[in-house]
DNA sequence: CCCGGGCGTTAAGGTTCCGTCAAGGCCCGG
DNA sequence: CCGGGCCTTGACGGAACCTTAACGCCCGGG
């Protein structure tokens, strides 16, 4: 279920957008101005953020630059009519579309299924399999050789995810916490090494010699098939 | 130089958008109608189309729908005000992005900017190959050529990072302690000593006799690809 | 011939970083 | 209200890494 988070000040709007986005079997969250925004944005992981610019306690551009900071989660902004500068300025801060308002709610949510669709990288190759086991990205499942399923917690999961998706990389400590934990917990390299220790505990044939979950010392982690 | 391929009947339009992006330093090419502007699509493959829905011989969104076919190629449509569903079915298509005429000029630099950055996630593909050994610089990872893979340590890998980003030009020591210790270290050029021999030790296959990491005694160093 | 600067090499200390374990807190379902 | 996953947090021994110093080599100049 796609999430989308509505960031807008005016509560009819806001109302609007709930209604409609949830009709549409869309998973929405809301904030009211730019600060909670970008809480919520670090909190919820949405995957497509709705941005109203006329906050009433942060200029647009600088939420924008606050989210792209760290992600390039799609934003697609909402904002009065003829405002021309604002929209460019918008657009040039990194944010995926622009819509004026008074809009039509069939022409949002045409931008909204556009910007997902950039936004999944490809019907890629979902599935990644080793020696000693196989891990399904869209089925969410890892299944030993010998046939057992492994159970993995959430957190566990959204780790395993970002280093299979980056097959043979090195992912840095910091992409990590931030990709999982949130920008906030970049230093708290203490959730890695208990998280890599779990994985490695119910993936590896020998967790104390590990053979696909890798540890470079002072930079980060790899995953290799 | 980034390429635009404009798709538009009308000749006041070709003209205006032709001498904006070619002002901007894009590489532009027309066409007049879908047939012949499926068929530049094919032989120029430009980085970014812009489309005119109202073309005399196709509809829009079948233009649309044979570019998609085969490549993701982003594409900026532009159609007359108020045709709601049109522009609805134009992004459900697969267009990336919705002008309504008349539009300005800046607005349509601004989402073309958009499109072409998300367009290009890969900034550079940073690989350097020897005899003897792989660089990857984006996985962080080098490869001997019998296969094994070299362990490099943070400082080691900054350094060899610089070096091999210089490929074939000298880089003086100085510049090396800045860069990776930091500008207090300027002079401290021990520190180079003794990484640039455990470099050597772990890729050189002559580490005595040194074939791509040079001295330049006095100077600095050089990486010889 | 001797001497000194620049370089390569090695090894010892000290520091940072990592794996591991376990206790405590939170949330949810029974 | 109680129990069980799950997540956070702290502590500690050991490994990896960085710094630093010492020594030998080569080469050009005095």
């Amino acid at each position: 279920m796609t999430r989308v988070l509505v960031v807008d000040d005016e509560p009819s709007i806001l109302r609007a957008l709930r209604i409609n986005l949830s009709a549409r079997e869309y998973d929405v969250s809301t904030a009211a101005d730019g600060t909670s925004g970008l809480a919520a944005v670090a909190r919820d992981r949405p995957d497509v953020i709705i941005l109203d610019l006329g906050l009433p306690d942060m200029d647009g551009t600088d939420v924008i630059h606050g989210v792209r900071g760290w992600t390039s989660i799609p934003i697609i902004v909402l904002s009065a009519w003829g405002q021309e500068s604002q929209k460019v300025a918008a657009l040039d801060a990194g944010a995926d579309d622009y819509v004026t308002k008074p809009f039509g709610m069939d022409e949002l949510l045409a931008r909204l299924r556009a910007a997902v669709r950039r936004a999944s990288p490809a019907p890629d190759e979902p599935v990644v399999t080793t020696a000693d086991f196989t891990v399904d990205l869209a089925a969410k499942e890892v299944i030993r050789s010998d046939g057992s399923d492994v159970r993995l917690t959430p957190t566990e999961w959204q780790l395993l995810e970002i280093l299979v998706r980056n097959s043979g990389r090195l992912v840095t400590q910091r992409q990590l916490l931030r990709e999982v934990w949130g920008p906030a917990y970049e230093t708290e390299s203490n959730y890695l090494r208990v998280y890599l220790a779990q994985l490695r505990r119910k993936l590896e044939p020998e967790p104390s010699q590990p053979r696909y979950l890798l540890t470079e010392s002072g930079m980060g982690y790899r995953f290799k098939p």
